[in-house]
RNA sequence: CGGGGCGUAGCUCAGUUUGGCUAGAGCGCUUGCUUGGGGUGCAAGAGGCCGGGUGUUCAAGUCACCUCGCUCCGACCA
């Protein structure tokens, strides 16, 4: 390829329209262009990146047994009414209709449609276990589409179900997948990690994420350097910390505290930290029959996880109640609510409650609270579970090494499903006693558009992308100086055929442009490795060769160029 | 879904407050010269339903109403 000939329109300027640095990467290196919100068109350069990310997960997919399959975006609603979710998935499904008014959807996952097509045709224990995979867009209508390609409405995605015919037969594909995801994006040149995640929506009892490490990852994993232990927060578990074990239990008091609201206030007033008080949130839980409103009790300095919360309620969703309506049950403002002498509200505590001797909690009544107060004493602990968000810094669950904290880009999410869709869709086989039997599902996702964006977001610098090998769009640029020089114009030439020949991906700058633009741009959209041909260097007979990622830069014989990167590359890639 | 902001040249933006001649700048693009190792310099050009609609007015990029699109914030700690 030749860059005269390229259709990669760098922008000089920032583009307004873009936030994170992915974003305004891929616009100003002319890889991306918004088509309308949410959704792009890639360019050549962006779409020789996806490509080759999809290669890269294709050839693990196929190792572990893989099938590629292509299935319909445009699906039934009937497939979906079947398994639920038409009902459940609410707003961000994609609907549509037809002329005959009969109801679609675009798919933003393809569990109904592959089980429908692995009900129909494997019926044997013989055809189990079935790996079935599907690189294409997907769909969601996101309530409020950002950062670039890390959220989009249409994006690119991988998608494996598993058949197994038991959990032991699941167990093992999960294992496969998990080792398949790791390769994936170990050959993706990406620093990640697999952490512990919650099931959420898609349902089944297991799941790990696969996080690239970014600063601006929206997800916060903690995780151990001792044992290994890795988690998102959302999943992550906690140790309960002692917090008063000096202390002895002691009468409850009624004080007046006016305008104390907040713990902040709370602390200043008693002259005690955020830990010696109580605080008391109240949700309101949404189940398939009908709300109701829970109090929650936690600790000062803590937050609760709702993920947490929604897992122990067994509800669909939770919300946190007005203050309407919190006035309505207790009778006072939020900030002199508490758990004392509630009537017929559930009081949920975190595991770190019960530890407590002296709280300090709202008493229900305005500009008044209570201290002194011992739980389980002053107010019952029926039902006490982790409810909290883990901090860094506090012991890992396993080992008890304090726990680090950073953000991560979430790529792949891989999901033991078991029988929740084979059973809602009825598929079925005959284990070899002729017995009709349960298929037992996994799925296991990876977002390929993400994956790009987050390459980007953890490999870049004031002058722009710096891709990993694996996955750059081109390996090496050759850039003369000045192509109209005839000596120069020859070396470029005869390096770029000789760079084709040993199966090395190189585009030739041939445009007659000033020396620093062809850097810029270069730079910009971040090839690994440029050859630097020039009259300085090639005075001794030598080109410059240097690397986008680790700045180095190396003379080498103009006979030597291009055998001496196609090492380097060899290298990098098989490292 | 709630609240803000913005739609003027391919891009980034002035101009709108206080209506008034042929609507501007920089970058990019074309042509010529120049330059030739980190976005050269000079000159000449091309390029606009001022998002769309309705209205007010002698007159609308500018005011009013409607509409479409884009974008940011929020939708959690008592």
């Amino acid at each position: 390829m030749r860059t005269s000939q390229l259709l990669a329109p760098t922008l000089r300027e920032e583009p307004a329209e873009a936030e994170v640095i992915s974003h305004r990467l891929m616009l100003r290196a002319g890889m991306i262009r918004k088509t309308t919100s949410g959704v792009y068109t890639y360019l050549p350069l962006a779409q020789r990146v996806l490509f080759k990310i999809a290669t890269i997960i294709r050839e693990e997919m196929n190792r572990a047994g893989g099938q590629e399959v292509a299935l319909p975006i445009i699906q039934p609603a009937e497939l979906w009414q079947e398994s639920g979710r038409w009902a459940v998935y609410g707003d961000e499904l994609f609907r549509l209709q037809d002329r005959h008014d009969r109801d679609f959807c675009l798919g933003p996952t393809h569990e109904e449609i592959i089980t429908d097509l692995v009900r129909g045709e494997v019926h044997s224990y013989k055809q189990l276990p079935q790996l079935l995979y599907q690189i294409q867009n997907k769909y969601r209508d996101e309530r409020r589409p950002r950062f670039g390609l890390m959220r989009a409405r249409e994006f690119i995605m991988k998608d494996l179900y598993s058949f197994d015919r038991d959990a032991a037969g699941l167990e093992t594909s999960y294992r496969k997948m998990y080792e398949a995801y790791t390769r994936v994006f170990q050959r993706c040149g990406l620093k990640f990690r697999a952490v512990e995640a919650d099931p959420g929506a898609i349902g089944g009892n297991a799941s790990h994420e696969f996080m690239v490490l970014a600063g601006s990852g929206e997800a916060v994993i903690v995780y151990c350097n001792e044992c290994g232990y890795a988690a998102n927060v959302e999943k992550a578990e906690a140790r309960p910390e002692l917090s008063q074990e000096d202390l002895e239990p002691c009468d409850l008091e009624l004080v007046s505290t006016p305008g104390v609201r907040t713990v902040e206030d709370g602390t200043a007033f008693f002259g005690i930290t955020p830990k010696e008080i109580i605080k008391t949130l109240f949700y309101e839980a949404e189940y398939e029959t009908g709300r109701e409103l829970v109090a929650v009790v936690i600790r000062g300095d803590r937050s609760i996880n709702e993920v947490k919360l929604l897992n122990r309620l067994g509800c669909l969703r939770v919300e946190m109640a007005s203050e309407a309506r919190i006035k309505e049950a207790t009778g006072a403002n939020p900030g002199f609510v508490g758990p004392i002498g509630l009537q017929g509200i559930r009081i949920l505590a975190d595991a770190e409650i019960p530890l407590m001797v002296q709280g300090v909690v709202g008493a229900n009544q305005d500009n008044y609270h209570y201290r002194g107060v011992n739980p389980g004493r002053d107010f019952p602990l029926d039902d006490v579970a982790d409810l909290r968000i883990v901090e860094a810094g506090e012991p890992c669950p396993k080992c008890g090494h304090p726990l680090a904290e950073s953000y991560g880009i979430e790529v792949g999410h891989i999901f033991k499903l078991g029988t929740k869709y084979s059973s809602a869709m009825n598929a079925y086989y005959l284990d070899d006693k002729g017995q009709k039997q349960l298929m037992v599902m996994g799925c296991y996702g990876i977002g390929v558009s993400r994956t790009m964006a987050a390459a980007i977001e953890q490999n870049y610098d004031a002058n722009g992308i710096k891709w990993p090998v694996a996955i750059a769009p081109f390996q090496v640029i050759v850039v003369p100086v000045s192509y109209q020089d005839d000596q120069q114009r020859q070396v470029a030439e005869m390096l770029y055929e000789q760079l084709l020949n040993l199966g090395v991906e190189v585009i030739l700058d041939d445009r007659l442009e000033r020396a620093g633009v062809k850097f810029k741009d270069a730079d910009l959209i971040g090839y690994p490795y440029r050859i630097t041909i020039g009259p300085k260097a090639l005075k001794e007979g030598q080109v410059e060769i240097s690397c986008r990622f680790t700045d180095q830069c190396s003379h080498v014989k103009v006979e030597e160029a291009a055998e001496w990167v196609a090492n380097q590359i060899h290298q990098q890639l098989h490292s």
